[in-house]
DNA sequence: CGTGGAGTTGAATACGATCAACACCGGTGG
DNA sequence: CCACCGGTGTTGATCGTATTCAACTCCACG
Protein backbone atom coordinates (compact mmCIF):
# COMPACT_ATOMS: atom_id res chain seq x y z
CA UNK A 1 0.00 0.00 0.00
CA UNK A 2 2.59 2.33 0.91
CA UNK A 3 4.77 1.94 -2.02
CA UNK A 4 3.71 3.71 -4.64
CA UNK A 5 6.38 4.09 -7.37
CA UNK A 6 6.01 7.89 -9.15
CA UNK A 7 8.03 7.40 -11.51
CA UNK A 8 8.23 9.15 -15.18
CA UNK A 9 7.81 7.16 -18.57
CA UNK A 10 11.29 7.43 -19.15
CA UNK A 11 12.09 5.48 -15.76
CA UNK A 12 8.80 3.15 -16.03
CA UNK A 13 10.18 1.75 -19.85
CA UNK A 14 13.29 1.13 -18.40
CA UNK A 15 11.54 -1.08 -15.63
CA UNK A 16 9.69 -2.90 -18.52
CA UNK A 17 13.35 -3.88 -19.90
CA UNK A 18 14.88 -5.22 -16.74
CA UNK A 19 11.69 -6.57 -14.86
CA UNK A 20 10.46 -9.33 -16.05
CA UNK A 21 6.58 -9.70 -16.55
CA UNK A 22 4.67 -12.44 -14.50
CA UNK A 23 0.92 -13.51 -14.19
CA UNK A 24 -0.81 -14.66 -10.98
CA UNK A 25 -4.59 -15.96 -10.62
CA UNK A 26 -7.06 -14.90 -7.71
CA UNK A 27 -5.95 -16.74 -4.56
CA UNK A 28 -2.51 -17.51 -5.37
CA UNK A 29 0.22 -17.05 -3.32
CA UNK A 30 3.64 -15.55 -4.42
CA UNK A 31 5.57 -16.32 -1.47
CA UNK A 32 4.94 -17.99 1.61
CA UNK A 33 5.74 -17.55 5.27
CA UNK A 34 9.07 -19.27 5.65
CA UNK A 35 10.40 -19.31 2.05
CA UNK A 36 13.07 -16.79 1.03
CA UNK A 37 11.47 -13.89 -0.94
CA UNK A 38 13.46 -14.08 -4.26
CA UNK A 39 11.81 -11.15 -5.71
CA UNK A 40 9.88 -7.92 -5.34
CA UNK A 41 6.31 -7.27 -7.76
CA UNK A 42 5.39 -4.13 -9.17
CA UNK A 43 2.01 -4.78 -9.75
CA UNK A 44 0.38 -3.37 -13.62
CA UNK A 45 -2.67 -5.04 -13.25
CA UNK A 46 -4.59 -6.58 -10.96
CA UNK A 47 -4.22 -6.89 -6.74
CA UNK A 48 -1.80 -8.42 -4.45
CA UNK A 49 -1.74 -8.55 -0.27
CA UNK A 50 0.73 -9.26 2.16
CA UNK A 51 -0.15 -10.63 5.63
CA UNK A 52 0.76 -12.71 7.98
CA UNK A 53 -1.09 -15.48 9.95
CA UNK A 54 -0.92 -15.46 14.23
CA UNK A 55 -0.60 -17.47 16.92
CA UNK A 56 -4.18 -17.36 17.47
CA UNK A 57 -4.42 -18.71 13.78
CA UNK A 58 -6.18 -15.28 12.31
CA UNK A 59 -5.10 -13.68 9.58
CA UNK A 60 -3.28 -9.90 9.63
CA UNK A 61 -3.19 -8.10 6.38
CA UNK A 62 0.06 -5.75 6.08
CA UNK A 63 -0.08 -4.28 2.88
CA UNK A 64 -2.50 -3.98 -0.07
CA UNK A 65 -0.62 -3.96 -4.05
CA UNK A 66 -2.92 -2.50 -6.76
CA UNK A 67 -1.74 -0.68 -10.52
CA UNK A 68 0.83 1.10 -9.89
CA UNK A 69 2.38 -0.11 -6.19
CA UNK A 70 4.92 -2.43 -5.35
CA UNK A 71 5.28 -5.22 -2.77
CA UNK A 72 8.15 -7.29 -1.44
CA UNK A 73 9.32 -8.79 1.63
CA UNK A 74 12.57 -6.48 1.72
CA UNK A 75 14.57 -8.05 4.51
CA UNK A 76 14.41 -11.66 3.42
CA UNK A 77 14.94 -10.58 0.20
CA UNK A 78 17.86 -8.62 1.19
CA UNK A 79 19.21 -10.85 3.50
CA UNK A 80 18.02 -14.71 2.34
CA UNK A 81 16.21 -15.16 5.37
CA UNK A 82 12.83 -16.98 5.74
CA UNK A 83 9.90 -14.73 5.17
CA UNK A 84 7.81 -13.78 7.91
CA UNK A 85 4.63 -13.27 5.57
CA UNK A 86 2.74 -14.70 2.67
CA UNK A 87 1.79 -12.73 -0.30
CA UNK A 88 -1.32 -13.44 -2.49
CA UNK A 89 -3.39 -12.77 -5.27
CA UNK A 90 -7.10 -11.09 -4.08
CA UNK A 91 -7.54 -11.00 -8.32
CA UNK A 92 -5.86 -11.86 -11.21
CA UNK A 93 -2.75 -10.21 -11.21
CA UNK A 94 -0.20 -9.07 -13.78
CA UNK A 95 3.19 -7.65 -12.46
CA UNK A 96 6.65 -7.29 -13.08
CA UNK A 97 9.21 -9.47 -10.95
CA UNK A 98 12.26 -7.63 -9.83
CA UNK A 99 15.29 -9.93 -8.42
CA UNK A 100 18.49 -9.05 -6.73
CA UNK A 101 19.99 -9.57 -10.17
CA UNK A 102 17.31 -7.49 -11.61
CA UNK A 103 17.90 -4.42 -9.32
CA UNK A 104 22.42 -4.65 -9.73
CA UNK A 105 21.43 -4.08 -13.72
CA UNK A 106 18.88 -1.44 -12.97
CA UNK A 107 21.66 0.19 -10.81
CA UNK A 108 24.07 -0.07 -14.10
CA UNK A 109 21.59 1.34 -16.49
CA UNK A 110 20.75 4.11 -13.63
CA UNK A 111 23.14 4.93 -11.28
CA UNK A 112 20.41 6.53 -9.06
CA UNK A 113 17.90 3.78 -9.02
CA UNK A 114 19.19 3.26 -5.14
CA UNK A 115 18.46 6.29 -3.91
CA UNK A 116 15.13 6.07 -5.90
CA UNK A 117 14.54 3.07 -3.74
CA UNK A 118 15.79 4.29 -0.83
CA UNK A 119 13.36 7.08 -1.06
CA UNK A 120 10.87 4.82 -1.88
CA UNK A 121 11.45 2.74 1.13
CA UNK A 122 11.59 6.24 3.23
CA UNK A 123 8.38 6.81 2.03
CA UNK A 124 6.88 2.97 3.09
CA UNK A 125 8.72 3.53 6.48
CA UNK A 126 6.66 6.78 7.04
CA UNK A 127 3.32 5.44 6.08
CA UNK A 128 3.25 2.42 8.06
CA UNK A 129 4.41 4.56 11.28
CA UNK A 130 1.33 6.69 11.14
CA UNK A 131 -0.58 3.39 10.61
CA UNK A 132 1.31 2.69 14.08
CA UNK A 133 0.18 5.63 15.64
CA UNK A 134 -2.97 5.68 14.58
CA UNK A 135 -3.51 2.18 16.33
CA UNK A 136 -1.90 4.40 19.20
CA UNK A 137 -4.73 7.32 18.85
CA UNK A 138 -7.47 6.08 17.18
CA UNK A 139 -11.00 4.35 17.04
CA UNK A 140 -11.89 1.49 14.61
CA UNK A 141 -14.59 3.93 13.30
CA UNK A 142 -12.00 6.84 13.07
CA UNK A 143 -9.17 4.36 11.01
CA UNK A 144 -11.80 3.37 8.68
CA UNK A 145 -12.93 6.71 7.79
CA UNK A 146 -9.45 7.38 6.92
CA UNK A 147 -8.73 4.29 5.42
CA UNK A 148 -11.61 5.24 2.71
CA UNK A 149 -9.99 8.71 2.06
CA UNK A 150 -6.77 7.82 1.46
CA UNK A 151 -7.53 4.44 -0.19
CA UNK A 152 -10.48 4.82 -1.87
CA UNK A 153 -9.86 3.10 -4.97
CA UNK A 154 -9.71 -0.05 -3.11
CA UNK A 155 -12.75 0.41 -0.53
CA UNK A 156 -15.14 -1.04 -3.35
CA UNK A 157 -13.25 -3.78 -4.77
CA UNK A 158 -11.64 -5.29 -2.06
CA UNK A 159 -13.96 -7.85 0.24
CA UNK A 160 -14.78 -6.10 3.59
CA UNK A 161 -13.18 -8.72 5.67
CA UNK A 162 -9.94 -7.92 4.22
CA UNK A 163 -10.61 -3.76 4.69
CA UNK A 164 -11.27 -5.57 8.79
CA UNK A 165 -8.21 -7.58 8.89
CA UNK A 166 -5.79 -4.98 7.33
CA UNK A 167 -7.72 -2.23 9.81
CA UNK A 168 -6.91 -4.57 12.80
CA UNK A 169 -10.85 -4.84 13.91
CA UNK A 170 -13.58 -8.16 13.44
CA UNK A 171 -15.82 -8.09 10.13
CA UNK A 172 -18.36 -8.15 12.24
CA UNK A 173 -17.43 -4.79 14.19
CA UNK A 174 -16.48 -3.19 10.49
CA UNK A 175 -20.29 -3.84 9.55
CA UNK A 176 -21.57 -2.33 12.58
CA UNK A 177 -19.32 1.18 11.89
CA UNK A 178 -20.18 0.97 8.20
CA UNK A 179 -24.23 0.66 9.58
CA UNK A 180 -23.66 3.43 11.80
CA UNK A 181 -21.83 6.11 9.06
CA UNK A 182 -24.72 5.42 6.57
CA UNK A 183 -27.04 6.63 9.38
CA UNK A 184 -25.10 9.91 9.86
CA UNK B 1 14.60 1.14 19.87
CA UNK B 2 14.88 -0.66 17.08
CA UNK B 3 17.78 1.03 15.74
CA UNK B 4 20.61 -0.12 17.16
CA UNK B 5 24.44 -0.05 16.31
CA UNK B 6 26.10 -3.40 15.34
CA UNK B 7 29.58 -1.53 14.44
CA UNK B 8 33.04 -3.32 14.97
CA UNK B 9 35.32 -0.59 17.32
CA UNK B 10 37.15 0.85 13.82
CA UNK B 11 33.77 1.78 12.72
CA UNK B 12 32.86 3.31 16.14
CA UNK B 13 36.25 4.91 15.96
CA UNK B 14 35.50 6.33 12.44
CA UNK B 15 32.01 7.78 14.03
CA UNK B 16 33.78 9.33 16.90
CA UNK B 17 36.04 11.53 14.48
CA UNK B 18 33.00 12.25 12.20
CA UNK B 19 30.39 13.03 14.52
CA UNK B 20 30.24 15.91 16.84
CA UNK B 21 29.96 14.75 20.67
CA UNK B 22 26.58 16.51 22.48
CA UNK B 23 24.92 17.01 25.79
CA UNK B 24 21.18 17.33 26.47
CA UNK B 25 19.88 17.49 30.28
CA UNK B 26 17.17 15.35 31.38
CA UNK B 27 13.36 16.88 29.91
CA UNK B 28 15.05 19.18 27.48
CA UNK B 29 14.10 18.55 23.77
CA UNK B 30 16.36 18.27 20.39
CA UNK B 31 13.82 17.89 17.94
CA UNK B 32 10.33 19.34 17.78
CA UNK B 33 7.25 18.79 16.01
CA UNK B 34 7.28 21.50 12.86
CA UNK B 35 10.72 21.81 12.89
CA UNK B 36 13.00 20.22 10.10
CA UNK B 37 15.34 17.67 11.63
CA UNK B 38 19.34 18.61 11.33
CA UNK B 39 20.84 15.83 13.22
CA UNK B 40 20.39 12.14 14.33
CA UNK B 41 21.77 11.44 17.67
CA UNK B 42 23.79 7.97 18.37
CA UNK B 43 23.46 7.87 22.40
CA UNK B 44 26.33 7.35 24.04
CA UNK B 45 24.76 7.78 27.75
CA UNK B 46 21.22 8.11 29.06
CA UNK B 47 18.48 8.10 26.98
CA UNK B 48 16.13 9.87 24.64
CA UNK B 49 12.69 8.96 23.05
CA UNK B 50 10.45 10.03 20.45
CA UNK B 51 6.84 10.99 20.72
CA UNK B 52 3.61 12.34 19.09
CA UNK B 53 0.94 14.54 19.99
CA UNK B 54 -2.26 13.23 19.00
CA UNK B 55 -5.49 15.30 18.17
CA UNK B 56 -6.89 14.57 22.03
CA UNK B 57 -3.25 15.53 22.99
CA UNK B 58 -1.94 12.52 24.42
CA UNK B 59 1.46 11.34 23.73
CA UNK B 60 2.62 8.39 21.98
CA UNK B 61 6.13 7.18 22.50
CA UNK B 62 7.78 5.95 19.17
CA UNK B 63 10.94 4.87 20.27
CA UNK B 64 13.48 4.92 22.90
CA UNK B 65 16.82 5.46 22.02
CA UNK B 66 19.12 4.21 25.30
CA UNK B 67 23.54 3.93 25.25
CA UNK B 68 24.36 2.52 21.62
CA UNK B 69 21.18 3.09 19.90
CA UNK B 70 20.54 5.88 17.47
CA UNK B 71 17.58 8.12 17.07
CA UNK B 72 16.17 10.32 14.25
CA UNK B 73 13.35 11.45 12.04
CA UNK B 74 14.95 10.40 8.79
CA UNK B 75 12.13 11.59 6.64
CA UNK B 76 12.30 14.92 7.91
CA UNK B 77 16.08 14.91 7.70
CA UNK B 78 16.06 13.83 4.12
CA UNK B 79 13.76 15.70 2.67
CA UNK B 80 13.76 18.84 4.75
CA UNK B 81 10.52 18.87 5.72
CA UNK B 82 8.50 19.68 9.26
CA UNK B 83 8.78 16.51 11.41
CA UNK B 84 5.75 14.85 12.60
CA UNK B 85 7.40 13.89 16.16
CA UNK B 86 9.39 15.33 18.98
CA UNK B 87 12.36 14.20 20.00
CA UNK B 88 13.92 14.67 24.28
CA UNK B 89 15.57 13.33 27.13
CA UNK B 90 14.52 11.11 29.74
CA UNK B 91 17.53 11.26 31.33
CA UNK B 92 20.70 13.69 30.79
CA UNK B 93 21.83 12.24 27.85
CA UNK B 94 25.41 12.51 25.80
CA UNK B 95 25.33 11.57 22.13
CA UNK B 96 27.01 12.13 18.83
CA UNK B 97 25.18 14.12 16.72
CA UNK B 98 24.86 13.83 12.73
CA UNK B 99 23.96 15.87 9.82
CA UNK B 100 23.54 15.08 6.56
CA UNK B 101 26.88 17.01 5.71
CA UNK B 102 28.52 14.62 8.48
CA UNK B 103 27.03 11.23 6.92
CA UNK B 104 28.76 13.19 3.45
CA UNK B 105 31.79 12.55 4.72
CA UNK B 106 31.62 9.32 6.42
CA UNK B 107 30.74 7.92 3.13
CA UNK B 108 33.78 9.57 1.84
CA UNK B 109 35.71 7.90 4.83
CA UNK B 110 33.94 4.73 4.00
CA UNK B 111 32.34 3.92 0.79
CA UNK B 112 30.36 1.09 2.55
CA UNK B 113 28.34 3.37 4.84
CA UNK B 114 25.68 4.28 3.12
CA UNK B 115 25.16 0.24 2.70
CA UNK B 116 25.09 0.11 6.25
CA UNK B 117 22.30 2.53 6.83
CA UNK B 118 20.14 1.06 4.30
CA UNK B 119 20.89 -2.10 6.55
CA UNK B 120 19.94 -0.60 9.65
CA UNK B 121 17.27 1.36 8.31
CA UNK B 122 15.86 -2.34 7.14
CA UNK B 123 16.29 -3.29 10.71
CA UNK B 124 14.11 -0.03 11.73
CA UNK B 125 11.60 -1.21 9.28
CA UNK B 126 11.16 -4.65 10.56
CA UNK B 127 11.08 -3.85 14.10
CA UNK B 128 7.99 -1.40 13.09
CA UNK B 129 6.67 -3.96 11.33
CA UNK B 130 6.55 -6.90 14.19
CA UNK B 131 5.29 -3.75 16.43
CA UNK B 132 2.57 -2.98 14.25
CA UNK B 133 1.92 -6.48 14.27
CA UNK B 134 1.64 -7.10 17.76
CA UNK B 135 -1.11 -4.30 17.87
CA UNK B 136 -2.99 -6.03 15.50
CA UNK B 137 -2.88 -9.45 17.57
CA UNK B 138 -1.77 -9.43 21.23
CA UNK B 139 -3.52 -8.26 24.32
CA UNK B 140 -2.01 -5.30 26.33
CA UNK B 141 -0.39 -8.15 28.77
CA UNK B 142 0.81 -9.87 25.98
CA UNK B 143 2.68 -6.98 24.62
CA UNK B 144 3.62 -5.72 27.82
CA UNK B 145 5.75 -9.56 28.49
CA UNK B 146 7.63 -9.02 25.16
CA UNK B 147 8.35 -5.54 25.68
CA UNK B 148 9.84 -6.80 29.22
CA UNK B 149 11.84 -9.54 27.33
CA UNK B 150 13.16 -7.63 24.88
CA UNK B 151 13.99 -4.44 26.63
CA UNK B 152 14.55 -5.60 29.75
CA UNK B 153 17.37 -3.22 30.26
CA UNK B 154 14.94 -0.13 29.67
CA UNK B 155 11.86 -1.95 31.93
CA UNK B 156 13.44 -0.50 34.97
CA UNK B 157 14.80 2.74 34.13
CA UNK B 158 11.82 4.30 32.42
CA UNK B 159 8.82 5.56 34.24
CA UNK B 160 5.96 3.28 33.85
CA UNK B 161 3.66 5.89 32.42
CA UNK B 162 5.97 5.69 29.67
CA UNK B 163 6.33 2.08 29.25
CA UNK B 164 2.43 2.33 28.85
CA UNK B 165 2.38 5.24 26.52
CA UNK B 166 4.68 2.57 24.36
CA UNK B 167 2.99 -0.09 24.31
CA UNK B 168 -0.44 1.82 23.83
CA UNK B 169 -2.46 1.59 27.00
CA UNK B 170 -3.02 3.89 29.76
CA UNK B 171 -0.83 4.35 32.97
CA UNK B 172 -3.74 2.42 35.00
CA UNK B 173 -4.07 -0.34 32.99
CA UNK B 174 -0.38 -1.28 32.81
CA UNK B 175 -0.51 -1.01 36.31
CA UNK B 176 -3.11 -3.54 36.93
CA UNK B 177 -1.48 -5.74 34.12
CA UNK B 178 1.73 -5.67 36.39
CA UNK B 179 -0.30 -6.63 39.74
CA UNK B 180 -1.73 -9.47 37.73
CA UNK B 181 1.88 -10.40 36.54
CA UNK B 182 2.86 -10.19 40.07
CA UNK B 183 -0.38 -12.38 41.26
CA UNK B 184 1.05 -15.31 38.93
C1' DC C 1 -30.99 -25.55 -8.19
C1' DG C 2 -27.99 -25.98 -4.04
C1' DT C 3 -23.86 -25.10 -1.60
C1' DG C 4 -20.54 -22.18 0.64
C1' DG C 5 -18.55 -17.84 1.48
C1' DA C 6 -19.55 -12.93 2.60
C1' DG C 7 -22.02 -9.80 5.00
C1' DT C 8 -25.48 -8.54 8.56
C1' DT C 9 -27.69 -8.58 12.98
C1' DG C 10 -28.38 -9.81 17.90
C1' DA C 11 -26.97 -10.95 22.73
C1' DA C 12 -23.54 -11.76 25.96
C1' DT C 13 -18.92 -10.93 27.26
C1' DA C 14 -14.09 -9.13 27.73
C1' DC C 15 -10.76 -5.75 27.61
C1' DG C 16 -9.23 -1.43 28.30
C1' DA C 17 -10.49 3.65 29.13
C1' DT C 18 -12.13 7.06 32.09
C1' DC C 19 -12.91 9.47 36.30
C1' DA C 20 -11.86 9.87 40.98
C1' DA C 21 -9.53 9.09 45.32
C1' DC C 22 -5.49 8.12 47.73
C1' DA C 23 -0.62 6.50 49.08
C1' DC C 24 4.12 7.26 48.34
C1' DC C 25 8.15 9.39 47.58
C1' DG C 26 11.70 13.33 46.20
C1' DG C 27 12.58 17.76 46.10
C1' DT C 28 12.01 22.76 47.53
C1' DG C 29 11.55 26.47 50.46
C1' DG C 30 10.40 28.25 54.98
C1' DC D 1 14.84 19.94 59.70
C1' DC D 2 10.33 19.68 58.65
C1' DA D 3 6.15 21.00 55.91
C1' DC D 4 4.41 21.21 51.70
C1' DC D 5 3.89 20.29 46.95
C1' DG D 6 3.72 17.90 42.52
C1' DG D 7 4.39 13.98 40.06
C1' DT D 8 4.04 8.88 39.86
C1' DG D 9 1.82 4.87 40.66
C1' DT D 10 -2.14 2.22 42.73
C1' DT D 11 -6.88 0.94 43.41
C1' DG D 12 -11.94 1.13 42.82
C1' DA D 13 -16.26 1.84 40.14
C1' DT D 14 -18.26 2.67 35.94
C1' DC D 15 -18.53 3.07 31.05
C1' DG D 16 -17.57 2.27 26.07
C1' DT D 17 -15.61 -0.12 22.33
C1' DA D 18 -14.81 -4.16 20.11
C1' DT D 19 -14.92 -9.45 20.40
C1' DT D 20 -17.16 -13.68 20.45
C1' DC D 21 -20.60 -16.88 19.23
C1' DA D 22 -24.67 -17.79 16.84
C1' DA D 23 -28.31 -17.34 13.51
C1' DC D 24 -29.82 -15.72 9.26
C1' DT D 25 -29.83 -13.54 4.36
C1' DC D 26 -27.93 -12.96 0.08
C1' DC D 27 -25.47 -13.95 -3.86
C1' DA D 28 -21.93 -16.03 -6.94
C1' DC D 29 -20.52 -20.15 -8.76
C1' DG D 30 -20.53 -24.92 -9.60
Amino acid sequence: MKEKFQFDDEQLEQFRDVFAPQFVEKGNSILLQGDICKYGAFVTQGCLRSYVIDSKGREHIIQFAPENWWIAEQLSMARQQPAMYNIDAIEDTHYLAFTNEYYTRLNALNPQAKDMFNSLFMNSFHAMQKRLISHLSATGEERYVEFNKTYSMLATRIPQKMIASYLGITPETLSRIRKELVRK
